[in-house]
DNA sequence: GTATATGTAGACCGATCACCATACAAGAGT
DNA sequence: ACTCTTGTATGGTGATCGGTCTACATATAC
């Protein structure tokens, strides 16, 4: 009861990392069993239902990992607009760090939704639903009930659209053009 | 002179359609042969270096489209702010009638950029600055010289990130969020 | 000790991938 | 008539795709 859930955690992690770089289909099924070392047998014993099982399972890995890595950054600020820009300015760092190659795990993935069935964007749905959800709790927490709703899907928007053009021009600016937009609601 | 062009551009137009609806890897050949009606070898002629440069035309074509699209929605406003407005809801109304299935032609390309060459994502960024530019010219057209850059490249973001929760969500709220937050940045 | 989970391991499958090779049709220039 | 360019049309290439299969190792349970 150790060894075996360590291959599911490295076949995860392995689909994570190349979903993000490659997207959904540009990432093979044997491409993750080299960099994860495990055999097919062992994929298909862990995820018996294939591919789009691994990359439900990632997709919703990978939400909970961002959720609670934006709700730590606005924990830590005693302003909501310290939280954004920390925010911000972290997801900002680590795709930088990536060579601009690990974008958002959701719409790497979510992309493709359209030809096979949608329960990997449900899947997406909620995961975005719930970034937005951590990020309205933390603008209620400091003053904003009317607009905390608004606040968490402009974010999340705003990071989501980053993530696009900070790829294309390769560049931490589309972030900061961000935390801007974000702020100016605060502020009007 | 008048049919070979035509074999050509239906080529591009269902690359295009189907590579917003599924993704640069997503979408085979043969699914775009059978699509367009056009032969093997009548795509190879056109296309002698293959998919990537049917990818890298498709770009450059969906580029144009959609700057003449922003340009005119502009054009027909009398004030900055109507044309944002009048931008965003009829993207997102196109969006929507497909069905929420035709995102942004660059994105749909860029994902898998890191893989290969990075000719697609220069490419990519030409047309997403090109939108910028558009848009910061009738910014400034409107008075606002000293934020055009930022406004162009604030819409541009919001629109990519709109585009990705619109399709999570299938809903064309994420555009009237888009909207709310480029106007905010006008109201500062 | 033997039966039963729980996993590992990789050969193998048909389908599809992007791509290439060859043949041919039609018009233009000479 | 002649080639030459422009473009259409098709069949086949090896490689890779996601997925299935059976065999085997290990480990806990009785």
């Amino acid at each position: 009861m150790e060894v075996q859930e360590k291959t599911k955690t490295r076949l995860i992690d392995s689909a994570l990392k190349l979903f993000r770089r490659q997207g959904y289909d540009g990432t093979g099924l044997t491409q993750i069993l080299n960099d994860s070392g495990a055999p097919k047998g062992s994929f298909y014993y862990h995820f018996p239902k294939g591919k789009e099982q691994l990359a439900d399972e990632t997709i919703r890995r990978a939400g909970a990992n961002v959720a609670t890595l934006i709700d730590s950054c606005f924990s830590g600020c005693d302003s909501f607009e310290k939280g954004v820009l920390t925010a911000s300015s972290t997801i900002a760092t680590w795709f930088k760090k990536s060579g601009y190659a690990e974008g958002c795990p959701v719409s790497s993935i979510l992309l493709r939704t359209m030809s096979s069935s949608d329960t990997l964007r449900k899947s997406s749905e909620l995961v975005l639903k719930n970034w937005c959800d951590v990020i309205a709790k933390h603008a209620r927490r400091h003053g904003f009930e009317s607009q905390s709703t608004e606040l968490g899907e402009a974010m999340i928007l705003a990071i989501e659209g980053a993530w696009v053009l900070s790829r294309a021009t390769q560049s931490i600016k589309p972030f900061e053009v961000a935390t801007a937009m974000v702020l100016a609601m605060v502020r009007k």
